[in-house]
DNA sequence: CCGGAGTACTCCGCAATGTGTAGTAGTCTT
DNA sequence: AAGACTACTACACATTGCGGAGTACTCCGG
């Protein structure tokens, strides 16, 4: 199976839900979105979804250097973010749960 | 909110499930998508997932005349659409089940 | 009898977005 | 010095849902 497809819109809010806690840079939201169970994320898509809620005002953003290697750019929610991520949460708990019910609908009484 | 991009992988599942009980044609497979809660729906999108179910040979196809419009071209599950639609489903729980808890870690103990 | 609405499908080009690959660059270990 | 791990950027590409235009059939209202 390819859940590629199925990242599609969602990555965003998985990114929002993993920096709701805490600031982060790129690599690590990687791991941290790994770490959840998305295991197939490639980092180009989080880096690119970084950039993107970076440019659409989601984000803040600031670099700090690091002992261990390279800089580090790490973003974290503002107000927009935060509000994206509650809508965003009800649009997909909606859309989630509609999907459920077309799945289970097997038995019609 | 844009459920557009949620759509991306998810609606291949939701015909295959709409399609589980009783074949159907393209646009009343659109009405039933819409009526379980998938309201946003375009049509082509289901007509473009539909050729490519039977292309990639999931579902079987026959065209049948119609008393009130024109032909109807029926679609149905196959064995090899009935396993897709399993396996789908359970790709689909798993990851919606990972999403459910990134939401919702949001008191770390 | 003609126009419009509803039904039913096809084709085409577009837009969004996740991926692979390549490249740069820093630190640390062997 | 070579290689691994960290950290990020850029680009071209594939998939897939959508909008719009077009075709065609049935039925109804004026």
């Amino acid at each position: 199976m390819d859940t590629s497809q199925l990242l599609k819109g969602v990555l965003d809010l998985a990114v929002l839900a993993v920096l709701r806690d805490a600031d982060g840079y790129g690599y690590d939201v990687l791991r941290r979105l790994r770490a959840a169970g998305l295991e197939d994320v490639a980092d180009a898509s989080v880096y690119g979804t970084l950039r993107r809620l970076f440019q659409a005002g989601a984000l803040t953003s600031y670099v700090q250097p690091s002992e261990e290697g390279p800089h580090r750019k790490y973003y974290g929610l503002n107000k927009t973010g935060r509000e994206l991520l509650e809508q965003s949460t009800k649009t997909w708990n909606h859309f989630a749960d509609t999907m459920s019910v077309l799945l289970l609908e097997k038995e019609a009484a």
